[in-house]
DNA sequence: AACTATTTATAAGT
DNA sequence: TACTTATAAATAGTT
């Protein structure tokens, strides 16, 4: 229709192969409408173009899906299969890399050894061994960074009792009315303190 | 196209609809033919009959699983029914478990300790002390075992030697021709043996 | 299924 | 990209 045969071959202008697959696919769409309601079917149509935009229609009261299921269905061709394969091979494969990482587990935690021999038994003791060393280790660091903050309180106290005492002092002073010359009792503890209090920087137990 | 104008609403007369479902699907099938090898694009298009009888067609050079494939991939939109959404979540379920056992392990090993607390720590080195324990148990049963070997070939051995010394005197008594209602050493070494010689029940290293 | 009047699609031109 | 137009193609109604 048209000016010109239709040929089925390729369209070499690209600019004409462009616009004819446009008119085409609308022709094409328009026609899908045409068949589904009136004719009460059901018609799915995927199209891409050369440059790979996709465009689709689908009867109303349906769905590609439901299509598809139904394609299967009927003509008994898996669309599906080699997809439900893979990834059914990916599950066993996960499941069984699961299965050792469970028995590595159960055999660090002492469990299920009678299966092994005892040339088996050496890494899995290194093993235990090393963690030990470093559970211990691990332990050792957080002992010390309580023992380094309970020091560090102590200092802390330490001063402030020095502070208190003039303080006292200081209060003592202004009691007797000796207010001549002397610094007041803010700027001497300010003095006195000369850094801020220390906050040992530790983030045990969250 | 004819002499009456194509309306979107259902063909009431049965045997007119399927008359012109028929010719209109024909259409449709030339149509797509007709836009996939001159404009070098790709379509499928299934069609199902009122009384669900299935016409397709796909594209030379590619087939409609390869479509759908490609279509899932440009829209984005999934195809795929119940069946795979519940293997896809199966699989991340089994990942999911899959990490926790590797950072169990890891923890076991001692290694990744930095991201724990101390109340974090203590089940860990519980965990390794029992399995310490379970492990060192199983070799001491291996040892004993070795042990308890050791201890019946030494037994046999000295029964061997005792059997060794009696065969040398009857043989040396055979020599000096004194037969005469004696015992032969045949006889003489099953009287003395009366059991087996007793075999260790052991599976050390396979 | 074939025919044909008519509508529809569309190639080429603008 | 959109509109126009001449023409090919599709097809509704008929036989």
């Amino acid at each position: 229709m048209g000016r010109g045969k239709i040929e089925i071959k390729r369209i070499e202008n690209s600019t004409n192969r462009q616009v004819t697959f446009s008119k085409r696919r609308n022709g094409i769409m328009k026609k899908a409408r045409e068949i589904s309601v009136p004719c009460e079917s059901e018609i799915s149509v995927v199209v891409f173009s050369s440059l790979g935009k996709i465009s689709e229609f689908c009867s109303p009261n349906t769905t590609l899906p439901k299509m598809l299921e139904k394609y299967q269905q009927h003509s008994g061709k898996k669309l599906w299969d080699a997809k439900h394969e893979n990834l059914s091979a990916e599950i066993e494969r996960i499941k069984r890399e699961n299965d050792n990482l469970q028995i590595k587990l159960r055999h660090l935690k002492g469990e299920d050894l009678n299966s092994l021999n005892p040339r088996e038994l050496i890494p899995i003791e290194e093993a235990l061994q090393n963690g030990m060393t470093n559970v211990r280790a691990k332990q050792m660091d957080f002992l010390k960074m309580l023992k380094l903050n309970g020091k560090m309180l102590e200092e802390e106290n330490e001063k402030l009792a020095y502070y208190l005492h003039h303080q006292e002092l200081a209060m003592e002073r202004n009691r007797h009315g000796c207010h001549q010359g002397g610094t007041d009792y803010a700027s001497e503890v300010q003095m006195a303190l000369g850094v801020q209090p220390m906050q040992p920087n530790l983030q045990l137990a969250k």
